[in-house]
RNA sequence: GCCGAAGUGGCGGAAUGGUAGACGCAGCGGAUUCAAAAUCCGCCGGGAUCACUCCCGUGAGGGUUCGAGUCCCUCCUUCGGUACCA
């Protein structure tokens, strides 16, 4: 460990040179900012482009080295576009409401606001240390009140529409004990709070949502024309559209009642032999027949107490009791079985399902659990009838003579699944029965937040009193079913200022304590402001918006604004937004387009994923573990040591599911030791490595972080080896000292906890910020996920002092030192570095103006021409540098005022690029033999003859007869031969 | 399970179907130096060979092609997303 961290904080590393990056590069992040050298500014008649980046979260542990990856790839695009003489809106603000600054202030009682306040500053601090070329002017911060008030005011125009409303009975897991609302994954399968361990209660309270599911499938066909990498097919997935059909069963005895089914396998209607309904359908209880009706209840209270984590668990047993009741078959008249189970899902669909156990997988496990009927309805293809006794067949196929048996839709033998569910469609729909139905998994945003943190909902709401609401003990009722908007005139409406930022243990949020500015009167009646806020999606829905018109204080953006810069042409961000975020906010786009307040449908043209920057490479062994019982373990600041041994120790936080209670302590079930218990309620396993190794390939990685061995499923105890003690055997590394032991060699996220995070401001220092954007961009592809390397950071800075030597010792002015090669060099250069910013490949560009500096520091002297030329291509990967060099190559040093920010972009010939003479493989029956130069555009003849002057291919072809001839120009001469 | 992406030296990674391994890191050798650091030059997939050179090699197996890392089929592994979605 102490060794890795001193591999992160590299010392600077001294420089033979003059190249001294903590001097240069803040004299021009304050040239830069003094001059308002990226203002956007729109000139008429020119080309446009808007570069955004995801705008940052401001969280309290600053900048992390993934940020840089993104902006340093847009920003390199900015500069490259302005330098072609394109207007750019490069713009940078802050999606600055959220939790982290919530649980802050909770803790310690800090403001939000200070707490945001003080993170934005920082985070705009390192940006500026990395030379980005935004246009500050633009800054936005989403929880400026001048920027609350429009968010407030696009809220309304979706309340106006329809498109918010309220659910009354929307289910949250509700945690009294720590007085806040968690969201799912915040819960353990045994339904407690991930944090501490309290009991959760499934509660259901009223609610926000947003219609987005009214725009679903604007939403899907929106995705067509987009230029963007596989989130299209992930927001696709998520919109689920599915086509299908509702069909209504008759309740036998309950006139009156039907049980509609959501199916998108209709054709095998004739083969439904039962219906299963979700636990929580409002006819579960009414048809239970009353000798089922205990049983039934009983199931339902159980299911609704299950977590969703353990309800959504596929490889759990299927469960389900009968109702008694039965339902009719319209297709056929049937009466069949009406049970009740948990596989079925309340929200999807109708809560129903007809079950088919013939064709479908799921059904196929319920009938043989439960000894119901399973009925073939559908064939394979040609005909053949398929074997359902061991599993279903799900496939489409063709309708068998049982299907047209049981149906009375016209279904004829032989019939295709297809055709047979049109067919059995139109007849359900004919009868009144049924009809087509397009269903979504979508679901309606729930747009609430019970916190503190996030803009108040516009909206208030009667309230009956005959007392003064706000006086302890005042009775009232507040009309929640009456929601007022807020004028538009009164906006931003502010957050009322908290002492205490605990939610609390009302669910309604800490703003129902604020009772002064809760309750308010007007023209004499009481009313009640909505105490709950928006959540942190909000801001970021429309923030693109506002970067076109930051200071409007008339209108959320002006339509010359609007006009002057979109739609977006680049969006670079974290996949981890590839759903939310970006559906989010073209659903408000697209709201937005039909108040025609937008022009475009899309507000995003082409997006791309920067992809994540791992930790270092660790290589680890594993030991058998030793559980150690928790009292002994001490703390100390390098971590968990064994008081008794002196041991370091490793700790596991477990769930009290996993542990035995006996009399109050909780012990490890594997090792029978007592873990450690904290007064929070959570609990701490601690294990010391043992001597025996076990081999990497048996240890997996649990979901808590801590290792099991595969085999015999107990803890193992991780310790990291350097390259030195490891082997490559075959195609994994094993111990150097005991080969038989694998060793794991993997690139880890990177994580306070994991202690693996590397600092963009320790880089700077000891680096500087050009080199650290070039190593970013020289890692590989923009988008792959990559493992950092600091040795890699001092391979570019070596490059930057190259490029600094050449372009400072030893130029000249000379023409003829500008000798015909370097010229090539140097247009090459430029054609391949511009094709491959315009690609977004800025390691291949890189790779390429390292090339060109090698050649130049190879010449007697340099000329100035390709020196400059190399500064300007440089310069939007490394723009501090080239500034100064630039300054430096004009004879000037010092404060001048000039800047390459505005030169035009340098342009290539492409006579130059080409090559007179090149060299090409040779093949002889297409196995590569010998390389030969002929000049560029020799024809198959010249090609040929030089080939077989060639001393090789003139031995590899004597005396055998050529009997064809490849010859691709520029690439390879291939003879065939025999 | 389904959807998507990817498997190339010790490592990060290059290669419009045309001489696989550009560029960088690490390593090795040399120059420079009293010495070291820094810098510069060279070598650097595996095997055979004194050498010339030859053979093998892009996760595995098949195929298409004069020619395959690249295209097609089957499979394996890794990563990301997602799931009793009827």
């Amino acid at each position: 460990m102490a060794e890795a961290r001193d591999k992160q904080s590299p010392q600077a590393a001294p420089s033979s040179t003059g190249y001294d990056p903590s001097v240069i590069e803040p004299k021009w992040q304050r040239y830069w900012e003094e001059n308002k050298t990226f203002r956007a500014v729109r000139h008429p008649g020119r080309p446009k482009k808007y570069i955004l980046d995801m705008f940052p979260y401001p969280s309290g542990a600053g900048l992390h080295v993934g940020h840089p990856e993104g902006y340093t790839a847009t920003d390199i695009v900015a500069r490259f576009e302005r330098m072609r003489g394109t207007d750019v809106l490069h713009p940078m603000g802050w999606d600055a409401f959220g939790l982290p600054a919530e649980q802050h202030a909770i803790r310690t009682g800090t403001h939000p606001r200070t707490t945001t306040l003080k993170n934005i500053e920082t985070f705009r601090r390192q940006l500026k240390m990395l030379g980005f070329s935004y246009d500050w002017d633009r800054e936005i911060d989403t929880t400026d009140p001048g920027y609350v008030r429009w968010t407030q005011w696009i809220f309304l125009k979706l309340f106006e529409k329809g498109l918010a409303f309220q659910q009354s009975d929307m289910p949250v897991n509700w945690c009294p004990a720590l007085g806040t609302v968690l969201a799912n994954d915040e819960v353990t399968p045994d339904g407690r709070s991930e944090v501490g361990g309290f009991p959760v209660e499934k509660l259901k309270i009223r609610q926000w949502s947003l219609k987005i599911t009214a725009y679903a499938d604007r939403l899907l066909e929106g995705l067509e024309g987009l230029d963007w990498p596989e989130t299209k097919a992930k927001q696709a997935h998520w919109i689920g559209r599915s086509e299908g059909a509702t069909v209504d069963f008759e309740v036998k005895g309950h006139p009156g009642e039907k049980i509609t089914v959501f199916t998108t396998r209709v054709d095998t209607l004739p083969g439904a032999t039962y219906v299963v309904l979700a636990p929580e359908h409002p006819l579960a209880l009414k048809i239970a027949t009353p000798e089922h009706q205990a049983e039934v209840k009983k199931y339902a209270d159980e299911a609704s107490a299950k977590s969703d984590v353990v309800r959504s668990d596929v490889t759990r047993a299927k469960t389900g009791v009968p109702t008694g009741a039965f339902a009719i078959n319209p297709v056929n008249g049937d009466e069949i079985p009406v049970w009740v189970g948990d596989y079925v899902i309340g929200s999807y669909g109708t809560g129903a399902v007809m079950a088919v156990p013939a064709h479908d997988e799921r059904d196929h496990a319920f009938a043989v659990k439960y000894g119901l009927p399973i009925v073939r309805v559908v064939a394979k293809p040609d005909g053949t009838e398929v074997d359902v006794s061991k599993a279903a067949y799900c496939d489409d196929g063709v309708a068998n003579e049982e299907a047209v048996r049981r149906s009375k839709a016209p279904i004829e033998k032989g019939m295709p699944s297809d055709r047979v569910r049109r067919v059995v469609t139109d007849w359900l729909a004919s009868q009144g029965k049924g009809s087509a139905r397009v269903t979504y998994r979508l679901r309606d945003w729930v747009f609430s937040r019970q916190r503190y943190w996030g803009e108040p909902i516009p909206i208030y709401f009667p309230v009956t009193t005959d007392q003064d609401p706000r006086k302890p003990g005042a009775k009232y009722t507040i009309h929640y079913d009456q929601p007022i908007p807020v004028d538009e005139k009164e906006l931003p409406l502010l957050l009322p200022d908290l002492d205490d930022f605990k939610p609390g243990n009302d669910p309604a949020g800490p703003l129902a304590r604020a009772l002064d500015w809760r309750f308010f009167q007007k023209d004499g009646k009481w009313y009640a402001r909505e105490t709950n806020t928006m959540p942190q999606w909000a801001g970021s829905c429309w923030y693109y918006l506002r970067f076109l018109d930051p200071k409007n204080d008339k209108e959320p953006w002006s339509q010359e604004a609007y006009d002057a810069w979109m739609p977006v042409d680049l969006y670079v961000g974290g996949s981890e937004h590839a759903v939310l975020h970006l559906l989010y906010a073209r659903f408000w786009h697209k709201v937005l387009f039909d108040l025609g307040l937008v022009k475009h449908e899309e507000p995003f043209q082409k997006l791309v994923h920067q992809g994540l920057i791992l930790g270092e490479v660790e290589h680890i062994v594993f030991h058998e573990a030793i559980a150690v019982p928790g009292a002994r373990a001490k703390r100390e600041e390098s971590g968990w040591v064994d008081a008794e041994t002196g041991k370091r120790l490793f700790e596991r936080r477990m769930r009290s599911s996993d542990l035995e209670e006996r009399n109050g302590v909780f012990y490890l079930r594997e090792a029978d030791v007592p873990v450690l218990t904290t007064n929070d309620g959570e609990h701490f396993a601690f294990y010391a490595a043992g001597d025996t190794l076990v081999s990497a390939e048996r240890a997996k990685e649990r979901d808590d972080g801590s290792w099991e061995d595969t085999k015999t499923k107990k803890t193992l105890v991780p310790r990291k080896v350097t390259e030195a003690d490891i082997t490559k055997r075959g195609s994994v590394f094993v111990l150097s000292a005991s080969p038989e032991i694998q060793v794991l060699s993997q690139a880890f996220k990177m994580s306070k906890s994991r202690g693996n995070v590397v600092n963009p401001d320790a880089l700077i220092k000891s680096h500087g910020a050009d080199a650290l954007r070039l190593y970013e961009m020289f890692m590989g592809p923009l988008e792959a996920v990559k493992p950092w390397q600091t040795s890699g950071i001092e391979g570019v800075r070596r490059f930057l002092d190259r490029v600094w030597n050449v372009c400072t010792a030893n130029v000249t002015d000379d023409p003829a030192a500008y000798d015909i090669e370097t010229q090539r060099l140097v247009h090459k250069t430029v054609k391949k570095v511009t094709e491959d910013i315009q690609a977004l490949r800025f390691n291949t560009a890189i790779s390429a103006m390292m090339i060109l500096v090698k050649h130049l520091g190879g010449l007697p002297k340099v000329p100035i021409q390709a020196a400059r030329t190399l500064v300007l291509i440089l310069s939007p990967f490394a723009p501090h540098i080239g500034e100064e060099l630039w300054q430096r190559l004009h004879g000037v040093v010092g404060d001048a005022k000039m800047t390459l920010a505005y030169e035009p972009w340098p342009t290539f010939d492409p006579a130059l690029v080409k090559d007179d003479v090149i060299e090409i493989g040779v093949q002889v029956n297409g196995k590569a033999r010998a390389s030969i130069q002929i000049p560029a555009d020799a024809d198959e003849e010249t090609a040929k003859a030089a080939a077989l002057e060639n001393a090789k291919i003139k031995e590899m072809t004597a005396g055998k007869t050529i009997k064809k001839v490849i010859y691709v120009k520029g690439r390879i001469l291939n003879l065939i031969v025999a």
